[in-house]
DNA sequence: ATACGATTTTTTTTT
DNA sequence: AAAATCGTAT
């Protein structure tokens, strides 16, 4: 659409903010320079405020790509920029909007070499990790077999929790894990072997970017100055869930303009377990005494019956913002609890409201089921394809980190970086009579060539371990070679095919029941892969991102009326549904057990509780299985969440209580 | 010594 | 359900 040149084009877009936004969001959007917070309550139109805020700036005349976005996920950035990009016209790509670990990456890609980085490092997943870490420990030769000495995975949460919060690990230790505090000193060294390893290999954890990011802003000015100088707007989303290396590099980024605008709720604040703290929300007036501050309290999604439950369960809170989301819908259906014999009846009474209310007329795509973790909908699950209902699930494993995927990346991962010890460790171990120790030698012989896919196809390759690993090691050639041919000039969808073709195809149907399925991810991956100019792009890309369906957005918006959707709270963040159902309301399992364990839990579960609430438009439902089947197969008894408990306290006039209660039976 | 199959444990939430 | 660990057969 036409030109763009300024001075001789009107403005942009001639909006009318007045007719879009309400008084409390225009004030936002129209706020002159200067920090700003936005205190929003949840369904109040912050994204709103935040995009049409982005839009008025363009609008005014501040370049696209001096404004940078933040948000918490991938989606998030994708809802807002494309709503930019609707009004304005302006070309979104030059806008700085996405994650904070994609900003990070942006970034470091640029200066990483300042830190002593390869500018082609690439980015581990938590798996990727999680076994770097288990190497480590095994290379230190510790006595691991000491009473409880911490897994791999948990010394890793408890390295990646230091980082994130500005922490020493011995640190994080005394505080959250005080009963490993005997094993501090070993698990120090752990540490400082992890991160040792890590640059060896030239490879960044999700907790590098955002640490070296700051190191690279903290240490170099002339970086530092780059891109305070080019920022002239920074805004913030969600910026309850930052933790505080998030909440410096943002210090640093705005400390020329000054114009650092964070939005969020602290109510919703559910990611502590990565480091996130509310304090950044909390104080940031004094860190920003000039700072302007609004609040966006009308809630324009759910029923008062909704709001009123909502209000009433976080007031329970002490730490808060004062803010009460005021309705502007009228009078709706009050929330039902519904009490259920057990999980197997909890199932079917969901799968039996959701027929009905398909029957009602409300379309699938407006019905979500939610839970606080994924083993919480397996019996959902089953119940739901046994009546044919069809359901999407945003949970569990995601999509790039299935082992399939995983495998196939890791073979071409060795041709992007043929020194890459991981990937080898992955591919090698996929061939039969090929286990831990075959692939140590073969990773000591490798690790010392010049040329390590070349050699792969010399007899050294083939004597170096054992007689029975030769035919495991004859059939990799032949994947080796076929990829080899093909990389240069072919998109990258012909390699992943290779592979296939050479024999993973093989290795599926041996390994795994549902191979349709895997293959059929596969085929995905290799559609997606030709988005990507190159295919070190493309796999520096992976590990930042979650879900394919998402980036292939056609996917999303061409579904018609949707499906169900089963997902955890956490995901649920940010969405809305006509009707939601929270399950397995019973003591332990929301609140989780665990984590009333950890320092705060009980209020961040209460937290978590609340973004479940407010998710729902018109109907809420709270399911609540009484009996669980433990470990032995024995029964115990729930009682229900302390959470609706506290609703409903027994001196409150049966009028009081703010919701419904059904009985079902059969 | 090694790989593989059986057994046990453990699974919050996400970039 | 998946991974880590354990035990056994080669």
């Amino acid at each position: 659409m036409g030109t763009s040149n300024p001075k001789l084009d009107p403005p942009i877009a001639m909006i009318d903010y007045e007719k879009y936004l309400n008084p409390e969001q225009l004030e936002v959007v129209m706020a002159g320079d200067s920090p700003l917070l936005v205190i929003a309550g949840a369904g109040s139109g912050k994204t709103r405020a935040l995009t049409y805020r982005v839009v008025r700036l363009i609008d005014s005349g501040v370049s696209p790509e001096r404004i940078l976005l933040a948000t918490f996920t991938n989606k998030a950035a994708r809802a807002m920029l494309s709503r930019v990009e609707a009004l304005t016209d302006v070309d979104i790509k030059k806008l700085w909007g996405g994650t904070f670990h994609h900003i990070s990456n942006r970034i470091l890609r640029k200066y990483g070499h300042l830190l002593g980085y390869e500018n082609n490092y690439s980015i581990m997943d938590q798996e990727d990790s999680r076994q770097l870490i288990n190497t480590c420990m095994s290379e230190l030769e510790l006595n691991t077999k000491l009473d409880r000495f911490p897994r791999g995975n948990v010394v890793g949460d408890i390295i990646s929790f230091a980082m994130n919060t500005n922490d020493s690990v011995s640190g994080v230790i005394k505080k959250r894990f005080p009963y490993l505090y005997i094993y501090a000193e070993q698990i120090q060294k752990i540490a400082a072997r992890y991160e040792i390893r890590k640059k060896e290999l030239n490879m960044m954890d999700f907790d590098d970017l955002l640490c070296n990011l700051r190191k690279l802003l903290v240490n170099f000015s002339e970086v530092k100055n780059e891109y305070s100088h080019r920022f002239v707007h920074v805004l913030v989303d969600e910026y309850q869930d930052t933790n505080i290396v998030q909440a410096e590099i943002l210090d640093l980024l705005t400390s020329y303009h000054r114009n650092i605008m964070v939005v969020g709720d602290d109510s919703q604040s559910i990611y502590s377990f990565r480091g996130a703290d509310f304090s950044n929300i909390i104080h940031f007036p004094e860190r920003y005494p000039d700072v302007k501050i609004f609040k966006l309290e009308t809630n324009y999604r759910s029923t008062p019956e909704i709001l009123h439950v909502a209000n009433m369960s976080i007031t329970n809170n002490e730490n808060r913002f004062q803010k009460e989301l005021r309705p502007v819908r009228g009078a709706g259906i009050r929330p039902v609890y519904v009490p259920l014999r057990n999980v197997i009846q909890q199932a079917d009474f969901v799968s039996q409201r959701i027929i009905e209310l398909l029957r009602e007329g409300i379309p699938p795509g407006e019905i979500a089921v939610l839970y606080r973790a994924h083993y919480h909908s397996m019996e959902l699950q089953m119940e739901l394809t046994r009546r044919g209902i069809p359901f999407e699930i945003r949970s569990g494993i995601r999509f790039f980190e299935q082992a399939h995927i995983k495998d196939v990346t890791a073979f071409m991962r060795l041709l992007i970086n043929p020194f890459d010890e991981l990937a080898w460790k992955r591919v090698l171990k996929l061939y039969k009579r090929i286990g831990k120790v075959a692939v140590g030698k073969i990773w000591t012989f490798i690790m010392n060539q010049r040329d390590p896919l070349s050699s792969v196809f010399s007899d050294d390759f083939l004597q170096c371990v054992s007689k029975t690993a030769t035919p495991g090691l004859l059939e990799f050639r032949v994947t080796v070679k076929s990829m080899l041919e093909l990389y240069q000039n072919n998109p990258i969808s012909e390699v992943i095919n290779a592979v296939m073709d050479t024999g993973y195809r093989q290795y599926l149907q041996e390994k795994y029941s549902d191979i349709n399925s895997r293959e059929e991810d596969l085929n995905q991956l290799a559609n997606f892969s030709s988005k990507f100019g190159s295919m070190e792009d493309f796999l520096n890309e992976l590990a930042l991102l979650t879900n394919i369906a998402e980036e292939n957005e056609m996917y999303l918006s061409s579904r018609d009326g949707g499906r169900i959707l089963l997902g955890s709270i956490h995901q649920a963040k940010g969405l809305e549904w006509s009707v939601v159902f929270i399950i397995w309301c019973s003591e332990g399992m929301m609140p989780l057990a665990r984590s009333l364990k950890e320092p705060g839990g009980e209020d961040e579960e209460r937290r978590l509780f609340y973004v479940a609430i407010t998710r729902a438009k018109d109907q809420l439902y709270f399911c609540h299985p009484v009996m669980n089947y433990t470990r032995g197969m024995d029964k115990a008894v729930l009682p229900p969440s302390r959470f609706l408990k506290e609703l409903a306290p027994s001196h409150l006039d049966p009028a009081e209580i703010p919701f419904d209660q059904w009985m079902v039976d059969e």
